[in-house]
DNA sequence: AATGAGATCAACCGCCAGCGT
DNA sequence: CACGCTGGCGGTTGATCTCAT
């Protein structure tokens, strides 16, 4: 049995939002708040699919989006973040305030990569172009992925590996702060619900409080011959 | 001015984790 | 435990823009 799709699809429009449906999405989420994705866009009178109405509303509606050039130091912070979670878009996302995952992504792929190569740096081990091949294994000794939880790309669990494997200082506060909300941008009392319950699932299982990731980032600054 | 190549980025797709039943 | 539903994520696509020729 096939999966069942998320929408009707052949009741769905596609491709690029008008500004009326931009209107309504937002209308209906400011009045509203977001909530089911699934049931929305029936009830604010869009022929879109749920999915598609959160993306629009996360990557491009959301008030608090900063939009505009990225700066140096949003350049340099990604790219420290990508060294130490790899293609976790939404985490280094959460990092980086008013700023989206998949902005990031399409930053990272049509940027920082050539950014990166032209310093010689291989965008994806974070080593020297010419001692990727060798150093990959080595890297890969130092954090000693043969410890890693099965499977890795399970986030809380690939947090709490990392969370190990640099010893991090827990920081309660880190993810408290409005700036800190992955790609959700919640203000409201009634979100900060949902945000809470978001938190729960990145929290260190061991003593519920949080990866400090700008700990991290101080370790590879340290050592900037990585970078 | 025309056009082709490359760059950019919004949007889609498929998969997966978490939750409720 | 198994299953279905939903939200969220990362990879990819394709339309549009920009620039060189």
């Amino acid at each position: 049995m096939g999966r069942s799709p998320c929408c009707e699809k052949a009741h769905t429009n596609k491709g690029a939002w008008t500004k009326d449906e931009d209107q309504r999405l937002v209308d209906y989420i400011r009045l509203h708040g977001e909530g089911c994705w699934r049931s929305l866009p029936k009830a604010a009178g869009l022929r879109r699919c749920g999915k598609s109405c959160r993306l629009r509303w996360i990557n491009y509606l959301r008030p608090d989006l900063k939009r505009g050039n990225f700066t140096e130091e949003e350049d340099e912070l990604i790219i420290k973040l990508h060294g130490l979670l790899g293609n976790k878009w939404s985490l280094i996302a959460g990092r980086l305030p008013g700023r989206t995952d998949n902005e990031i992504k399409n930053y990272w792929n049509t940027h920082i990569k050539r950014k990166l190569i032209s310093r010689g740096i291989d965008p994806q081990t974070h080593l020297p172009l010419n001692e990727t091949t060798t150093n990959t294994v080595k890297a890969t000794m130092e954090l000693d992925f043969r410890n890693a939880p099965k499977p890795v790309s399970k986030p809380s669990f690939y947090l709490d590996f990392i969370y190990n494997q640099f010893q991090f200082k827990p920081n309660a506060d880190s993810l408290d702060e409005p700036n800190c909300t992955a790609s959700s941008g919640m203000t409201t009392e009634e979100e900060q619900q949902q945000l809470q319950k978001k938190k729960k699932k990145h929290d260190h299982p061991s003593n519920g409080q949080e990866l400090n990731l700008e700990l991290s980032i101080g370790i590879h600054s340290a050592d900037s011959s990585r970078v």
